[in-house]
DNA sequence: TGTACATCAGTGAACGCGCGTTCACTGATGTAC
DNA sequence: TGTACATCAGTGAACGCGCGTTCACTGATGTAC
């Protein structure tokens, strides 16, 4: 096989083909929609290299395709705090850490099926998949913390935080797996309000005790009422930065 | 290749093989965890039948796998509808629904991955997902139209049931993508939380215009804070079964 | 300044595998006469 | 009651494919003397 389009490294930059295959291997990931559309063979050769060449940088397919999802997942943290930045309070900054979730997933699905919905591989592959899942799983626990310090939350933040992932990952991965179900026509509003949704049922439910039980329908929507009606004349108290200081 | 232990049909009796196969191809899919390992080879074998007989069943692969994910997923709604009979009302039938939708997930994992997780395949292959899909959404937006109507809701039910949807399927798939994830040990009740999180959020958020702008975290946290004592003083009112009437 | 040599980036050919699928066939079973 | 025949459930062998991976190798490049 003639290697086409490419010259031969010199001697110790053998690395710039590492960072080529990576290139390479997620065009032709995100061209496939799916890890098992990606070739060993179809890299090297749109590489213009050979197939075992690959190995002189990657142990594995596996560890290419981890290595190129995890090198975007690096982004999805940064992503999430200037999404924040600008947050008048805690609670806001959370749901615009929500919102970057989702549109982060929405941007690159096959890396975050690869990562966050497949099933946990035995061996190193998974090493991958848990270090995405700690990583995004620390951001949103740092932001529910904020909320709790600054009263909106109540209680332990580590099972709010999960459940608020568990929400926000499955918008992402729902929109993902279903492309085709009739969704609102404005998406971003809809997402919006599943993270709203999650952000608002996790500061109510984090001031009742597990299991507590609820008054009827009838008078819950009464209660419900009053409160949004309180909500309403909102707004002229003291700005407070993202870590619930005054400004 | 032998057919070890199995018997030829009798004539007239060629689909007894065909509900054997869906019991064995069931089994594999269980035991391999993942589509990919349910071999057209495997199932033969198992039902003591040579590879080519499954062809006079199932058009392909695809539509074996197809309807042994399908045949669990009938049972879905009734679930759902059991476990909700009971309920005193529909906010907590909708409550005890999705409960129900985690839990056959959770029971059914990789049926649950087939149909719900997968990338849209792009023949006959994506209808039964497509098939599963609108058959769960379509229970959960029954049970979101009775909270409208009870006016636990407010507005149109379709978004508010999609943003549901999102929430139950974001805890199971979460469950089932991360075993080894450090969850709470009460993994039932944090499941009822991630319901009951979306149940209320989903309750607030049906009042607030679409993008409406909160208060600051501070005096949110103080209307919540009243909102849960009004919830506290509750329960001595008329009983209405799930539709809403009065017992 | 010239040359032998170690190193390094990559090659080429092959191995071995398991898969879905096809196709011509067989032999038991029921039925029509 | 016996027999030819159509039907039906299933067989056996093979095709063709693409894959990940291995292994002995090559040839340019820099370096030590």
């Amino acid at each position: 096989m003639a290697a086409v389009g490419r010259t031969r490294a010199r001697r110790g930059d053998g690395d710039l083909l590492r960072g080529e295959l990576l290139r390479v291997a997620e065009e032709l990931l995100v061209e496939a929609g799916d890890s098992s559309g990606v070739t060993l063979r179809g890299v090297a050769e749109r590489a213009g290299v050979t197939t075992p060449s690959v190995y002189l940088h990657f142990a594995d397919k596996a560890a290419l395709v981890d290595a190129v999802c995890l090198s975007v997942w690096h982004r999805l943290g940064r992503r999430m705090d200037e999404a924040a930045a600008d947050a008048p309070d805690p609670f806001d900054g959370l749901r615009r850490r929500g919102m970057a979730y989702v549109r982060f997933g929405l941007d690159h699905p096959v890396h975050y099926r690869v990562l966050m919905m497949q099933p946990p591989q035995p061996a190193a592959t998974g090493g991958a998949a848990a270090v995405a899942a700690r990583d995004c799983f620390a951001h949103l626990l740092d932001a529910v913390a904020a909320c709790v310090r600054v009263g909106v939350f109540r209680g332990e933040p580590e099972p709010l935080a999960l459940s608020l992932w568990a929400a926000v990952h499955g918008a992402t991965s729902l929109l993902i797996s279903k492309p085709n179900f009739p969704w609102p026509d404005d998406l971003d509003g809809f997402v919006d309000g599943c993270v709203r949704m999650a952000g608002m049922g996790a500061a109510v439910l984090s001031r009742l005790a597990v299991g507590e039980h609820l008054p009827h329908a009838h008078r819950l929507a009464g209660e419900l009422d009053t409160l949004v009606a309180g909500l309403a004349w909102s707004s002229d108290e003291p700005t407070t930065d993202e870590n619930g200081e005054l400004a």
